[in-house]
RNA sequence: CGGGACGUAGCGCAGCUUGGUAGCGCACCUGACUGGGGGUCAGGGGGUCGCAGGUUCAAAUCCUGUCGUCCCGACCA
């Protein structure tokens, strides 16, 4: 491959686009890879389209090398295969919905659960066609309430998802670690930093789930992870450690204050410190937070109330993962109206198994445990309410927000915590899709049986800002070679023969298997060139320029920075040795 | 869904307070110079000022509405 800098189609920007706020948003946009549309909605260029093309190959290559088959479905959809599935509801307005000319309902595949389900149904019947495994690289779309940071987090993305689909539990379990074996070559080959971390699985139903995180600044997912034994997990999926129940006995009856004016835990814990004697702290108070539980495709909404420690935030996104599929939402001033029995800032739990509102709390109250909480009267408050005597929860919940330093719940240590993209996502489904699809095989004693499913997914554009996002500097970008739109570039400086020079050795390079780009613009400066150089993030630059004369060219590394003067007539050994490690 | 900011040339921005011939930088075209760090000089092309309505002799500028985009938030009981 040889591309010339002074016929291929690209621009490159000196400034920041001004919506852009994420280096990778920023680069890829400067140096000329992609341009927006809409949206969440981005055109590939040339540059662009060969990193693109060259995630999904060795994406493709991993998945063929561990024996999936590739397939391909369309896009555009019928309601029908959602409708059975019941996601054409559930996916709500994240669904791209359209009409045919009939009037009939079609969607853009968010996802192809159904489509894979059904052709397997189709083709196979008999449990001697199974194991079997299929992926497809797509295109796929989510009309996202937000989109971010250019290609992170687009409307229109591509890609890869496979499924599994065995007999019996241990194939599941066969075909999940196959996944977990490619991807961690994928991942490896990309040159992506990752961290592997247990997930929850949503919506999707199922049981063990595992993403593929990469640690960056600009994250959307929080995750936790132990150095002491290696435990990470997102933050969603973070179990907290319950402490051993306590004796009821001798415990002090719960009494109640007055604290006008404390509808806070901060206001709470300074009045009765002040007014009643008390010395606690927020950890010591029974924060009480209402939702309204609402279940897709049903018109049940739920109150619940949740129970954490003061000194704690609900986070909403555990809460919805502990909750999914149900789906909470912010309890107003209307619904408070509606429920006269809940005190807005003074709710405890005493009342609300006769109110018959569902309580779930934090694991760490446990029995035994005295609390401050709301006495369910404006203006009081009570102590020395215990859990298991004066209120009994009806389950615990992860709902609590995760803190740095917060116990390791397999060894105890202290956790970190950091942000990072999903980057994949591998899942044992279970038998949810093949229910629904009625997806049996027939045994070997003439019975059907039920197939079990796992689920993976690699966002193939996202892994191309992941890597933008993770290997650049001040500079520009600094692919890694097996993603690089090229191996080498070569600049030829000066107005002499330095251009012809460099064209010639890009024959010789081409010629000898690398991927070569060389910017042989006529009338630009050098200076131009090593910039845009620099910003196009090649991992190898090779620099033809003032040396030619007493022939001696430069050879640079992008990565590390460093420079060497070579002799023209070693010139190609050394670059494509250079090239080749 | 809530809050904030912004829509002026392909990109980045000024102009708007105080209405009066639409500007700057980059990019692009022509010529000359320069030739190892986004170089210099001269000349040039390109804009329904998001859209609609209103006020006015006159609107990028004032008023009303509307559409769009970006960022933040989504619970603190």
């Amino acid at each position: 491959m040889l591309l010339r800098m002074s016929s291929l189609f690209l621009r490159t920007l000196r400034d920041d686009p001004a919506d852009a706020e994420v280096p990778s948003h920023k680069l890829l946009v400067r140096a000329g890879y992609v341009r927006r549309v809409a949206p969440g909605i981005y055109s590939w260029l040339p540059l662009g389209k060969i990193v693109l093309e060259n995630i999904a190959r060795v994406v493709r290559e991993e998945m063929n090398r561990m024996g999936a088959q590739e397939v391909l479905f369309p896009a555009l959809l019928p309601r029908e295969y959602y409708e059975a599935t019941g996601r054409w509801t559930e996916y709500g307005d994240t669904l791209f919905r359209l009409h045919d000319r009939k009037g009939a309902d079609y969607l853009l595949g968010p996802t192809h659960e159904e489509l894979f389900t059904d052709m397997v149904k189709g083709e196979y019947s008999s449990y001697k066609d199974y194991p079997v495994t299929l992926y497809q690289i797509q295109t796929k779309y989510r009309d996202e309430a937000r989109p971010r940071a250019g290609i992170l987090r687009g409307r229109e993305f591509l890609m890869k998802d496979s499924y599994s689909f065995d007999l019996d539990d241990d194939g599941l379990k066969r075909s999940y670690e196959q996944h977990r074996e490619a991807y961690i070559r994928t991942f490896d080959r990309l040159g992506i930093r990752y961290k592997i971390v247990f997930a929850t699985s949503g919506a999707m139903g199922g049981s063990a789930s595992e993403e593929f995180l990469a640690p960056t600044p600009t994250g959307e997912d929080t995750f936790v992870a132990c150095h002491a034994c290696g435990y990470a997990a997102n933050a969603e999926a973070v179990t907290t450690p319950a402490p051993a129940a306590r004796p009821l006995d001798g415990l002090p009856a719960q009494r109640v204050m007055d604290t006008p004016g404390t509808p806070t835990i901060e206001s709470l814990v300074s009045y009765v410190n002040e007014h009643h004697g008390l010395s606690i702290t927020a950890a010591d108070t029974l924060k009480n937070v209402v939702v309204k539980v609402s279940t897709p495709g049903s018109d049940v909404v739920e109150t619940v109330v949740i129970g954490v420690p003061g000194d704690r935030e609900v986070d909403f996104k555990r809460l919805e993962a502990a909750l999914a599929p149900g789906e909470p939402a912010i309890f107003e001033a209307d619904d408070f109206a509606a429920n006269p029995g809940l005190v807005r800032g003074y709710i405890g739990p005493q009342v609300l198994r006769e109110l018959g509102i569902r309580y779930l709390v934090d694991p760490r109250v446990v029995t035994g445990t005295a609390w401050v909480t709301g006495a369910n009267e404006p203006g009081k408050h009570a102590a020395d309410v215990v859990a298991g005597r004066d209120f009994e929860p009806d389950g615990t919940i992860e709902a609590a927000e995760v803190r740095a330093g917060d116990p390791c719940p397999r060894c105890g240590s202290a956790l970190s915590i950091d942000r990072g993209i999903e980057i994949g996502h591998i899942f044992q489904l279970g038998r949810k899709y093949a229910d629904a699809a009625g997806l049996d095989a027939l045994g070997p004693d003439g019975k059907p049986v039920r197939v079990t499913m796992g689920s993976y997914g690699i966002g193939v554009s996202r892994a191309v800002a992941v890597i933008a996002e993770q290997a650049h500097d001040e500079l520009g970008l600094v692919w890694p070679r097996e993603v690089a739109p090229a191996d080498v570039h070569i600049v030829g400086t000066g107005k002499d023969r330095q251009v012809e020079a460099a064209l010639e050795l890009a024959a010789e390079l081409e010629s000898r298997g690398l991927r070569v780009l060389v910017d042989d613009r006529p009338q630009v400066s050098p200076g131009v060139k090593f910039k845009d150089a620099e910003l196009l993030g090649l991992p190898t630059i090779v620099v033809i320029g003032r040396g030619l004369a007493q022939g001696v060219i430069e050879l640079r590394d992008r990565v590390s920075g460093e420079k060497r003067e070579i002799p023209l007539a070693e010139a190609a050994d050394q670059i494509v040795a250079a090239c080749g490690s």
